[in-house]
RNA sequence: GCCGGGAUGGCGGAAUUGGUAGACGCAGCGGACUCAAAAUCCGCCGCCGCAAGGUGUGGGGGUUCGAGUCCCCCUCCCGGCACCA
C-alpha cells in the first residue's frame, strides 16, 4: 500500500495544531447558543469499522458547521465497554475481558484521532470503569427504594448442556451456539425496571420530539403499543373453588362469537390441567422448547391442545372449553385470551384446523341486523369435494340492484368473507347487543360485565417491563447482598461501588463471578452476619441509557450529574444507527425521565433532535465448497464481469480463475469477509477523503454502499483542490469591482446559487449533495481560470474562499491548510460562515420552460418581471410551441411564476 | 408473523417537497499530451430510432392541466422484534 499523495503530512500537522490550541475542549459559556453534538458511542470490538466512520463523520461535519455558525459546540466521545463479546474473546483467547476491552480502547481511540474528528477527549468515558459504573448501581438503588424496581420471574433461553443462559444471539435455528443441544424455556429470577408505569408518558411526550424522524417515532409509539379494550373474566369452578380466569380483548364486541378460551403453555391453570393428563403436559414441555423469540414465536406453526377445563361465559353462562395455545404469549395482557374464530385472523386459522365452532357475530353496518340468520353448521365441513365449506350468514335481499329489481339474498360464506371478518360493523345474533355499532358494543359489554364485577375497560400496553438482570461476567454488578436470615437486601450507599474483579476468565458455561470467592463473600449490611453478593450483572442498555448527561458533567465521586449538565443537556444532536430506533432510544428517554423524578436533571427527553444513520454495505462473493459449505470471498479477492452495458454478470476469484456468486450489497462482516477496514483507507488516502467519500456517497439516512472506485473519485477531487488553491496569488486583497464582464458575473452567480444551495441542503442534514456543490463551485472556477478576464482574481478569491469555509466541516485538514496558506486567516475554526450575496445572485431575465398537455416542448426567455398574459403570449408565439397547436384549440394556459407554461389544448 | 423503511441510467445518487427526470461523481467510449504507460486535460454518455420523434423513475390501477413525488393494490430488498450492541 502507498502513500498517493502528501496528505498525510499535513494531515497530522492541523491534527498538532488542534492538540496545541485545545481546540475542541468545550466550556460553559452563556454568550453563545450551545450545540451539543452526540454520536452514539461505540462498542470497543478491537477495531474500528465504516459504520463507526460514518456515523462520527456525520457528527463532526454538525459540529463544525455549528462552530462556524457561532454556537458553542460540545462533541464528546466514549465506549460502551461492558458486553458479550468480550466473554467471547476471553473464551476464544483466554485472555480477561477487562483486558481485552482495554486494549480495544487504546487501538480504537488511536484510530479516531487519525480522522481528525473535533472531540472534546477530555469528558472521555469507559462504561467498565468503577467510577462510571457506580452511579448506575446507585441508582439502581434509588429505583428499588421507589418501586421502580423489583423482582420477578423472567423467562430465558437455557442451554441444558453448558448449564448456561443463552443470549438471543447465541441461539442458532433454536440450539445452543457452542453446545448444539435444543434450547429450552427457562424461568429463574431477575430485576425488573417498571418501564410500562412511564408508558403514558413515554407515548405521550413523542409529540414534543419535532426534531425526531417520524418513522422512529411511530416504530417507538407501535412497540409501546396502546390499546383500549376490555378485561374481564371466565368464572369457573375448580377442585371444588371457585375462580376466575381473566382475559383482556379490544374486541369486546365480539364476545358473544366466543367459541373457547386459549392459554399460554405457562398459564397456571394449563399446568394445573397437565396434572393427570401425560398427553397434555408433553404438549407444554413441547411448547417450552424453543427460543424466547419473538420472532420465532410468530412464525412458527400455531398448535394447541384442550386441557378439559371448562369456563363460564360472563354473559351468557355457556360452557366454553379451555385451550392451551402455543401462539399465546404469557408476557402480553393475562397470557390468556378470549378466541372468537369469526372476527379474528388467528383464532380462525386455529378453528379450522381443529375443527371448533365459529359463531359470526358482527356483519356490515348496512346490513339489516334483525333479520340475519346463520347456517344450522357453524362449523368447517368438508362436503365431499374437497372444498371446506364454513358458516353461512343470511340476510333477505333488499338492496335494488341495477335494473331495479331487488339482488339476490346477501348470503355470505366464510371463503367469501376474508375481507370483513377482521372489520368492525354491527352486532347481530348477540342478545343484549343486537343492532348496536362496534364502538357502542365495546361500551355495552364494558357495562354489563361491571354489573357482574366480571370486568371493565382498560388500557393495555404491548410494552413489558424492562428485564435488567444478566447472568454474565462482564457487566455492572447489580448491588444486592443475599443474607439467609434477611433475604435480599440492597448494598448501602456508602458501600458503592460494588467493583467486578477484573481478571476473571469466562469459559462459556456459567457465570465465573459465582466461583470467585473473594467476589462473593460479605457481610449483610442489616445483621451483620455472612452473606453473598449478587452475581447478576446489569443490561448492557443501563450503561448506555445515561451516558450523554455524564459526558455533560464535571466529573464527580459525588454525584452522578451535576450543574454543568443543566447547561449542555439536552443533547441537541443525536446521531446513531437505525438499528437502534426502539430500544436504546426508548430506555434512555425512559431513565432520563426516572432521573427527573429523583430531581437529578430538569429536561423530560434527552435528545432534541435524532439522525437515524444508514448502513455502510459492500458486495458479498461466495462460493458452494465440496461440502455443501459456503466460502466467502473479500472483494479484493474477486474480478468482477461485465457485459458489454458494464452491467455486472458474474465474478471469478483471482487466485483460482474460477467463478465465485455474487450474493449482492450487504453490511460488512467479519463472517462475510466484505469489510473494509478504515485503517487502511486512512494510510492510503488520508482522512479527509474518507470522510469526504462517506459524506457524498449517499445521504446520511440511506444505506451507503462501499466502492474503492469512488474513494478514488473523492481524492482525485480533493487534489484538484489542492492543486487549484496553490494556482493562486497569496494575497487575496484585492476588491471586488463594482461592475463584472457578464462571463465572470456568471460564474459568480453560479458559485453564490450554489452555495444558497448547500446551505438549504446543510439544513436537511443532506450532506452529499453538500459534497456536490464543493465539486460545483470548482468546477465553475476551474472553468472561468481559463479565460483569465478582467476582476479574475476578486472572483477566484471569493469563491475559493467560500468553497474552503463550504468543505471544512468535511475536510477540515485541508481547508485549514489552504485557509492559512492563501492568507485568508489564521484558523479557519474561526472563520464566519459563508453566506449568499444577494447581489451576486440578481439577475434581469429568467427561463421559461414551455409544455403543451404537459409535455416540454420549448423554452422562452423573459424580464424577471413579466407579466402573465406577456409571458403567455410570448409563450403561444414561438414555432416550436406553434407546431402542436395545429387543428387544436387551446383550452387553458397554466402559468408557473419563475418555472413554466403549461398549454393545455386539444 | 408483526412494526418501520426502501426500489430512479451500467453503478452511487440528484430533482428546493405536485412543475424541464438523470445535478454531482463512478464506470465506459472517443480525443489531446507521451517513445509508451500511468497521471492529467478536452468531449460524448437513459433506452429505441439515421432522423423527426417516441419512450422512460420496481409492477398494476387511480387523482391532476401536469405524478419519481399524492391515493389504492401487488412484488422484491433492508432494519427491528425486548439477552448482539
Amino acid at each position: 500500500m502507498q502513500q498517493q499523495y502528501q496528505f498525510a503530512e499535513i494531515e497530522r500537522e492541523v491534527q498538532q495544531y488542534w492538540d496545541s490550541q485545545q481546540a475542541f475542549v468545550a466550556v460553559e459559556d452563556v454568550s453563545r447558543p450551545k450545540y451539543y453534538c452526540l454520536s452514539m458511542f461505540p462498542y470497543p470490538s478491537g477495531k474500528l469499522h465504516m459504520g463507526h466512520v460514518r456515523n462520527y463523520t456525520i457528527g463532526d461535519v454538525l459540529s463544525r458547521h455549528h462552530r462556524m455558525k457561532g454556537y458553542n459546540v460540545l462533541q464528546p466521545m466514549g465506549w460502551d465497554a461492558f458486553g458479550l463479546p468480550a466473554e467471547n474473546a476471553a473464551i476464544q483467547n483466554n485472555v480477561p475481558p477487562a483486558k481485552w476491552t482495554f486494549d480495544n480502547i487504546a487501538h480504537m481511540k488511536k484510530q479516531l484521532q487519525s480522522l481528525g474528528f473535533a472531540i472534546d477527549w477530555s469528558r472521555e468515558i469507559a462504561t467498565c470503569t468503577p467510577e462510571y459504573y457506580k452511579w448506575n448501581q446507585w441508582l439502581f438503588l434509588r429505583m428499588l427504594e421507589r418501586g421502580v424496581a423489583y423482582k420477578k420471574t423472567q423467562v430465558v433461553n437455557w442451554d441444558p448442556v453448558d448449564q448456561t443462559v443463552l443470549a438471543n444471539e447465541q441461539v442458532i435455528d433454536g440450539r445452543g451456539w457452542r453446545t448444539g443441544a435444543p434450547v429450552e424455556k427457562r424461568e429463574i429470577p431477575g430485576y425488573y425496571l417498571n418501564i410500562t408505569g412511564y408508558a403514558e408518558e413515554l407515548l405521550d411526550d413523542l409529540d414534543k420530539l419535532p426534531g425526531w424522524p417520524e418513522r422512529v417515532k411511530t416504530m417507538q409509539a407501535n412497540w409501546i403499543g396502546r390499546s383500549i379494550g376490555v378485561r374481564f373474566a371466565f368464572p369457573y369452578e375448580l377442585d371444588g373453588k371457585q375462580d376466575k380466569l381473566w382475559v383482556f380483548t379490544t374486541r369486546a364486541d365480539t364476545i358473544m362469537g366466543v367459541t373457547f378460551v386459549a392459554v399460554a403453555a405457562e398459564h397456571p391453570l394449563a399446568t394445573r390441567a397437565a396434572q393427570g393428563n401425560p398427553e397434555l403436559a408433553a404438549f407444554i414441555d413441547k411448547c417450552k422448547q424453543g427460543s424466547v423469540m419473538e420472532a420465532d414465536m410468530a412464525t412458527m406453526e400455531k398448535e394447541g391442545m384442550p386441557t378439559g377445563i371448562f369456563v363460564n361465559h360472563p354473559l351468557t353462562n355457556e360452557q366454553v372449553e379451555v385451550w392451551v395455545g402455543n401462539y399465546v404469549l404469557m408476557s402480553y395482557g393475562e397470557g390468556a385470551v378470549m378466541a372468537v374464530p369469526a372476527h379474528d385472523e388467528r383464532d380462525h386459522a386455529f378453528a379450522q384446523e381443529y375443527g371448533l365452532q365459529i359463531k359470526p357475530v358482527v356483519v356490515p353496518e348496512d346490513w339489516p341486523t334483525e333479520e340475519v340468520s346463520l347456517s344450522d353448521s357453524p362449523y368447517y365441513h368438508n362436503d365431499g369435494s374437497g372444498e371446506k365449506s364454513g358458516p353461512i350468514l343470511s340476510a333477505p335481499g333488499l338492496e335494488p340492484g341495477l335494473d331495479g329489481k331487488p339482488k339476490r339474498d346477501r348470503t355470505i360464506q366464510w371463503a367469501t368473507w376474508q375481507s370483513v371478518h377482521g372489520q368492525p360493523g354491527r352486532c347481530v345474533l348477540s342478545g343484549p347487543l343486537n343492532g348496536l355499532t362496534s364502538e357502542e358494543a365495546v361500551n355495552k359489554v364494558a357495562e354489563l360485565l361491571a354489573v357482574k364485577g366480571l370486568g371493565e375497560k382498560k388500557v393495555q400496553w404491548r410494552l413489558r417491563d424492562w428485564g435488567v438482570s444478566r447472568q454474565r461476567y462482564w457487566g455492572c454488578p447489580i448491588p444486592i447482598i443475599h443474607c439467609d436470615t434477611c433475604g435480599d437486601v440492597p448494598v448501602p450507599d456508602d458501600q458503592l461501588p460494588v467493583v467486578l474483579p477484573e481478571d476473571c476468565v469466562p469459559d462459556g458455561s456459567g457465570n465465573p463471578l459465582n466461583r470467585r470467592e473473594d467476589f462473593l463473600a460479605c457481610t449483610c449490611p442489616k445483621c451483620g452476619r455472612p452473606a453473598r453478593r449478587e452475581t447478576d450483572t446489569m443490561d448492557t442498555f443501563v450503561d448506555s441509557s445515561w451516558y450523554y448527561a455524564r459526558y455533560a458533567s464535571k466529573r464527580s465521586d459525588t454525584a452522578m450529574v451535576d450543574t454543568e449538565t443543566a447547561y449542555w443537556m439536552p443533547v441537541d444532536q443525536y446521531i446513531g444507527g437505525i438499528e437502534h430506533a426502539i430500544l436504546h432510544l426508548l430506555y434512555s428517554r425512559f431513565w432520563s425521565k426516572v432521573m427527573r423524578d429523583l430531581g437529578l436533571v430538569d429536561y423530560d427527553e434527552p435528545f432534541a433532535h435524532l439522525l437515524t444513520q444508514g448502513m455502510v454495505l459492500n458486495h458479498i462473493f461466495s462460493r458452494r465448497t465440496d461440502k455443501g459449505g459456503i466460502e466467502y470471498f473479500a472483494p479484493e479477492e474477486v474480478e468482477l464481469l461485465h457485459d458489454a452495458g458494464g452491467k455486472i454478470v458474474g465474478a471469478k476469484a483471482l487466485a483460482d480463475g474460477q467463478p465465485v456468486d455474487f450474493q449482492g450489497m450487504g453490511t460488512m462482516s467479519k463472517s462475510k469477509r466484505n469489510g473494509v477496514d478504515p485503517q487502511s483507507l486512512i494510510e492510503q488516502y488520508g482522512a479527509d477523503t474518507a470522510r469526504f467519500f462517506m459524506m457524498f456517497a449517499a445521504p446520511p439516512e440511506q444505506t451507503l454502499e462501499w466502492s474503492d472506485a469512488g474513494v478514488e473519485g473523492a481524492h482525485r477531487f480533493l487534489k484538484r483542490v489542492w492543486t487549484f488553491g496553490h494556482t493562486l496569488s497569496t494575497q487575496p486583497q484585492c476588491a471586488m469591482p463594482s461592475k463584472l464582464g457578464n462571463g465572470l458575473a456568471l460564474i459568480r452567480r453560479e458559485i453564490h446559487l450554489t452555495l444558497k444551495q448547500a446551505e438549504y441542503d446543510l439544513s436537511k442534514h443532506q450532506f452529499n449533495t453538500v459534497a456536490s456543490a464543493a465539486m460545483k463551485m470548482l468546477n465553475a472556477l476551474e472553468k472561468a481560470q481559463k479565460e483569465n478576464l478582467e476582476g479574475w482574481t476578486a472572483v477566484a478569491h471569493e469563491g475559493f474562499s467560500i468553497l474552503l469555509r463550504l468543505l471544512s466541516p468535511i475536510t477540515p485538514h485541508i481547508a485549514h491548510a489552504l485557509w492559512r496558506e492563501l492568507g485568508y486567516g489564521e484558523d479557519i475554526l474561526a472563520a464566519a460562515w459563508p453566506e449568499p450575496l444577494e447581489a451576486a445572485l440578481a439577475q434581469d431575465e429568467i427561463d421559461l420552460v414551455i409544455q403543451v398537455n404537459g409535455k416540454l416542448r420549448g423554452s422562452v426567455t423573459v424580464a424577471k418581471d413579466a407579466d402573465r398574459s406577456a409571458i403567455e403570449q410570448l409563450a403561444l408565439a414561438q414555432p416550436a410551441v406553434q407546431r402542436y397547436l395545429e387543428g387544436v384549440s387551446v383550452k387553458k394556459v397554466i402559468v408557473v411564476p419563475g418555472k413554466l407554461v403549461n398549454i393545455v389544448a386539444g
